[in-house]
Order: structure tokens, then sequence, then C-alpha cells
RNA sequence: CGCGGGGUAGAGCAGUUUGGUAGCUCGUCGGGCUCAUAACCCGGAGGUCGGAGGUUCAAGUCCUCCCCCCGCAACCA
């Protein structure tokens, strides 16, 4: 019988759609479990969302809606976007599902009888007007966080479960199970933080809090989130039901893959709450980072999101995919901007990747009337592409096995990088030319062929849907090809196949173009959709790249008149000026020789950005940077003009 | 206060476990090539590895102190 593995995400909060954040643990997740589908685990991955708590229903209540009517709209949405995505999860779980609410309950039940629950008293600040409780942390200076009023000290009956009697145990079990907690610096710091300070039992009903499942021996109480929440790992499975076939097969899962926030209460609570269900512990939590948007923290309070939706339409869900699998180290904080994104994958995925597939599918129509010919003798320069390609699959293991996503597509890509050059020292255009040429170009397209084959296959579980995009270029239609057991040798993709260019895999996008296009699209979509008073002005000023009138007041532009303009030795690009900017003369580098003469800039007035930092340019250091435009004629030449002031302007104006 | 993470070329990151010529991607400059998506290939420039001490023949890597940034107790991945 096939290993399982069992894979989970977070269950998300449906209070808002959610975005490229949530977007990344479930990409993540799918990825894993697509890889070990592959190498051949019987997988099951399970996401869903938590859908209890006051602030949903509050959120509904604004909106006129039932929570559950509420919650059935975000969900949808959501669902929508994992299809979007291409998420294979196997099962979703809602909190508000009968199946979910009757595990909860029996679990409560249970922990309840053998006396690890206990009833007790509440203690906490409360908004008579919200009628909710804060924590300490919450609360901003003793205020209500949502309508700013004054918090009372409140009491309410609750039940408590005793973290206190497990600590114990906790901390023996991870510190013998250096895995459990990943990556390590996260279990030291919950040993550290939590454990060895001791644990407060935490609350696990309330009686103000109305939407959520009832407990059944004491209805006016609601379990309360976190009991709720982490049980839904296993009640997906059928636990306490009658059909628990999956429980029995999958338990104890392989990893939850969480977000950092949350990994306390996966490597706390829920292994209390197993060992006092004497179930086992799940093989791994993993907690990965978050993205970062200018230095900041993606948050919807902050109103910096990313929608995922507007990514996939633009440029595709591979497209995303890859870029948050290769771009984010794996377990810390990593950025995420339009600009790194997209130069990313234009590098990546348009250059090096699908510039490839392009160039070798040209190339087999061009010489081999699109069959792909039969290779001949392989000689040194082959054995060592083939060598490499052969030997990736043992690699990637490696890499994912320590959860090395970004590692991994690196030596994916590499494949891709080797054989551009790999074209580049066969020169397949001159073997095109002749006879004897050409019976060696055969078995050097073939190799280039092979090679994508490989790369495809292996690309599969991070971007599912490209590599059917490529069969169908390379003619690969056997399902036996498209395995990772078709990978132990290499040679067999079969020749004779069509071979068609088709179109371009990922079009290379122009940075500058498309940067200034998503401002203005931003701009116009959502005009002033900022609402709560927790924002600071800047911030609700920073989503989409916009910026404020103090960041723009940080350039200095000033009006100078061109002394001397002449080019730069040994540089066909970079012409070289003297400005005069009234009280003083600056040297300037431009790269726009292609565009002027010398001579025809010589006493022109020009915007000029002066508090540049002063950057060396071939020896010469450059004070300034003129500005200009630069726009594509129709016929497909560039043209470039460079900014002036319209009429007479003294030397040195500040441009504002 | 304390705890955790981080500070390495213009940008984004690896390297620190087991001290020994500082690496990758993008950008930049130069060269090559023309099959390809102005792409591809080669080469150059650019770093006192946050700071100060210390251990050592040798420190980004170990030790001490300091500075700066981020996160930290309950429903934000």
């Amino acid at each position: 019988m096939a290993k399982t593995y069992y894979i989970t995400t977070p269950i998300y909060y449906p209070s808002d759609n959610l975005h490229i954040g949530h977007a990344y643990t479930t990409v993540a997740a799918d990825a894993l479990c697509r890889y070990k589908a592959q190498r051949g685990y019987d997988t099951y991955f399970l996401t869903g969302t938590d859908e209890h708590g006051q602030k949903i229903a509050k959120k509904a209540k604004e909106a006129g809606l039932t929570p559950k009517e509420f919650v059935d709209g975000i969900v949808a949405n959501i669902k929508k976007l994992w299809g979007t995505l291409d998420i294979e999860y196997n099962d979703y779980i809602r909190t508000t599902d009968e199946r979910h609410a009757k595990t909860v309950q029996k679990i409560f039940e249970k922990l309840y009888n053998q006396g690890d629950i206990y009833k007790g008293e509440y203690n906490g600040l409360y908004c008579t007007s919200c009628e909710a409780f804060f924590t300490e942390h919450q609360a901003t200076d003793g205020k209500c966080p949502d309508c700013g009023k004054h918090l009372e000290q409140m009491k309410e009956e609750a039940y408590f479960l005793k973290l206190s009697k497990y600590q114990d145990w906790l901390i023996d079990y991870i510190e013998s199970h250096p895995d459990f907690i990943q990556p390590v610096s996260r279990k030291n710091e919950m040993v550290n933080n939590f454990l060895k300070p001791g644990l407060e039992d935490l609350c696990v009903s309330r009686t103000s809090v109305k939407w959520g499942i009832p407990v059944t021996f004491a209805p006016e109480h609601t379990v309360y989130v976190w009991l709720d929440a982490l049980s839904n790992y296993i009640s997906a499975l059928g636990y306490t039901s009658d059909n628990h076939e999956l429980f029995d097969k999958y338990w104890p899962a392989d990893l939850h893959l969480v977000g950092k926030e949350i990994i306390r209460f996966h490597t706390i609570i829920w292994p209390i709450i197993l060992h006092a269900l004497d179930l086992p512990m799940p093989k791994q939590i993993f907690g990965h980072g978050w993205l970062i948007m200018n230095g900041e923290k993606m948050s919807k309070s902050i109103g910096n999101v990313i929608d995922p939706f507007v990514i996939c339409d633009k440029y595709g869900a591979d497209t995303l995919r890859y870029y948050l699998l290769r771009a984010i180290p794996f377990g810390s904080d990593g950025q995420f901007t339009f600009e790194l994104f997209l130069t990313l994958i234009n590098a990546d995925l348009a250059n090096t990747f699908g510039n490839l597939v392009s160039r070798t599918s040209a190339m087999i129509e061009k010489y081999f009337d699109g069959k792909l010919p039969a290779p001949n003798e392989y000689n040194d320069v082959d054995k060592e592409l083939i060598d490499k390609a052969l030997k990736l699959p043992a690699e990637l293991d490696k890499k994912i096995d320590q959860l090395l996503l970004p590692q991994a597509l690196e030596d994916i890509m590499n494949l891709a990088g080797d054989c551009n050059k790999y074209i580049d020292i066969t020169e397949p255009w001159i073997l095109g030319k002749t006879e004897e040429g050409k019976h060696r170009l055969a078995t050097v397209l073939y190799v280039l062929a092979e090679c994508i084959r490989f790369i495809s296959v292996l690309l599969e579980p991070f971007m599912p849907s490209t590599p059917q995009k490529i069969y169908e270029q390379f003619g690969i239609d056997d399902a036996e090809i498209k395995t990772l057991e078709s990978l132990s040798t290499f040679g067999k993709i079969k020749p004779n196949s069509n071979v068609t260019k088709g179109k371009n895999l990922f079009p290379r996008i122009d940075i500058k173009a498309e940067l200034s296009q998503l401002v203005s699209d931003e701009s116009n979509n959502k005009p002033t959709e900022n609402n709560s008073k927790k924002e600071t002005k800047e911030n609700s000023e920073d989503k989409a790249n916009l910026i404020t009138i103090d960041d723009f007041d940080k350039v200095q532009l000033k009006i100078g008149r061109v002394i001397s303009c002449e080019k730069v030795e040994k540089s066909d690009k970079l012409l070289k000026f003297e400005l005069d900017f009234g009280n003083e003369r600056r040297t300037i580098i431009s790269g726009i020789a292609k565009y002027y003469n010398p001579e025809e800039l010589i006493n022109k007035q020009l915007v000029v950005c002066t508090n540049l930092a002063p950057r060396k340019l071939r020896g010469i250091v450059s004070e300034g940077m003129i500005l200009s435009a630069l726009q594509t004629l129709e016929d497909g030449t560039e043209k470039l003009n460079v900014l002036t002031v319209e009429g007479e302007t003294s030397n040195g104006a500040i441009v504002g």
C-alpha cells in the first residue's frame, strides 16, 4: 500500500475576501501535496474556513445578512479563488458544517467528562455598545478598538481547558521531537516565551458570543475559537463519526502548514487537545513567513492587500504560483511588490524558460519540418547536460524534504539555463547549414526537447497548467512519459513527434509600462475605500505603490541649462552633460546617446532630478538625472524626448 | 523590560550549524551570437558582511558589548 501524506492549511477566517497572503499558504500546500502525489504518495489535502465568532456575526449584521448567508458568499469567492489558482484540495471543511459541529461537541463533552475542561469565570474588558470582550492587548488605552468607547472590566461564566496540566508533557514532547516545530527558530520562541513561563488555562466557551457551536450540556455556552477551529483537522476526516475510514487512514497529519502568527495555537493548544484525546501528534507543524509589502506586513486593516484575482487575470495562475514559491524564503518573511514580481517572472519564466521552449521548437520546425529528429551518438557535451537532467529529481527530493521550496525551483530553472548555454555551445544555426551538421543537429535538438520534457514534468506540482501547454507544442501525448518514473531514463520522448512553435508560454512584460498601468488601474477602481480609524495617513496611501505628497517632496527637481554635452568615450549609450543651475554646476551622465546628438542639446533648459545619490558611470560621477519621456512609435521604433520648460526660466528654478 | 527574527554590492536573497579566496538573481558596463519572447551566452565594475572590542595563523562565520529594523498573548497566512 502506498504511503499516505496528509497536509492541511489553516482554515481561514472569512470576514472578508482573502488576499495574496492566504493564497501563499494554500499554494505552498498545494504544491507540496502535488509533489508527494507525483512521487507516489496517497495524498489528502484539506483546507477550509473558520466561520464562527463575533466578528463574522457583526459583519453579517452590517451587511443585512444572517451569518451563514454572509459566510456562504465569502466561501463561494474563496472556492473560486482556489479554482483560479489551480488548488486541488480533497476536502473543504467549514466549521458551520454539521459534521464539524458534531465532532466539536463530542470532543468538548469528552474533555469535560474526563476533567480536562472545567467551569470558571472569564475576566475581560467589555464594551457594552459592541457587546464584545477584548484583551488588554487589543484595547488601545482602555478604549474599544471598534467604536472607541470606554471598556469595563466584566466577568462571565466560561469553561476552561486545563493547558497547565499538560505543560510539562508538551515541553518534553517538543524537546524530544526536533522536527515537530519547524523552522527551529519557531520552536525556541514557543518554548522560551510560552511554555517555560507557564501556560494559562484556555477559555473554550463563551456566553456573550452567540454565533458558534453550542455546548451540548450547557447550551447557553458557545464553543470558543480554538477548540472549534483546530478540531477541523480531524473532524474533516470523520473523527468520532460513523465513517472514520479517512481518519484511520490519514491521521496523524504529515504537515500542518500555518502562518507564523498562529503557530502558537498549533504547537501548544492543538497538541494538548490531541494528547488529552489520546490521539497521535501530527508529524510536523511548519510556520512560514509573511509577505511584506514596502516593509510592512500585508493586512486588511493597513489597506495594502493585494488581490490575487487581479494578478491571476493579468499574468496567469502559474506565474503567481511561481513567484510565491520561488521568491519567498519558506519560513521567513519575503517581499512582494509588483516590481519584484514582474522582474522575476520576466527573468525566469519569459527569458530563461519560455524562450528556451520557443527557440527549441522553432528550430525543430525550421530544420526538421516540425518532426522531432531521432538522436545520434551523444558526445561529452551532451552527456554532461543529460547527466544534470537525470540527477535533478533526486536533487529536488533533498530540497523538498527540507521544505526548501525556492531552492527546489531554482534547481529546475538551472537546468533551463544549462540548456540555453548548451545551445550557445552547440550552435545549431551553423549546424543547420550542412548535411553533416544536420546529423549532429538532430542529436542536439533531441537532447533539448527531452530536457524540456524533464523540466515540464518536474514543474508540474508547482505550476500545474504550464506542462500541458508544452506537451502540446512537443507532441507529447503519451501519459506514461509525463510521469516522474519516466525521468529515470533519458530519451523517452518519441522521435517523429509533431513539434509546433505555438504561442509564447510567458510573454515578456514591459515592466515600466506595466507598473504605471497598475497604478492607474488601482486608482480608478478603488477611489476611496479606506474606512477605518486605525489607519494612519501614510499607510492608506501605500497600496498599489501610490505615494504621498511627502514622498513626492523627497524628489528635488530643478531646471538646468546645458553648457556642454559630449559623448562618453567607449560607450554607445552615454552622454556627458555640464549643467548650469544658477548657483552651481553639475556633471550628469545620461544614457540617451541613441536618441540625441550632443550638439542638439546644448543651451537647452532641462528638468533634472538633483538629489539623486551620485553614481559612477564609466568612471565619471553623475550628479543627477535628466528626465525624459520614452515612447514607442507605430512602426515599432523608439523615440525619446527630454523634458524642457515652456518659456524662459531661471537656471536652478525648483520644479514641483 | 523580556523573548524571537533580521541587518551581506543599487534592489531582493543565500552563505553563519562543521572558522580558511564573499555567492546567486535583477540592475549596470563591455564583448559575443542571431535559432529565440530586444531574448540567449561570456566577461567587468560594484561589498571595511550594522558598529566596537576580543579569541585565532585565519572570523560574515566563534565570544562580549552596543546600535537600528520587524514581530510578540488570543479569531490578520
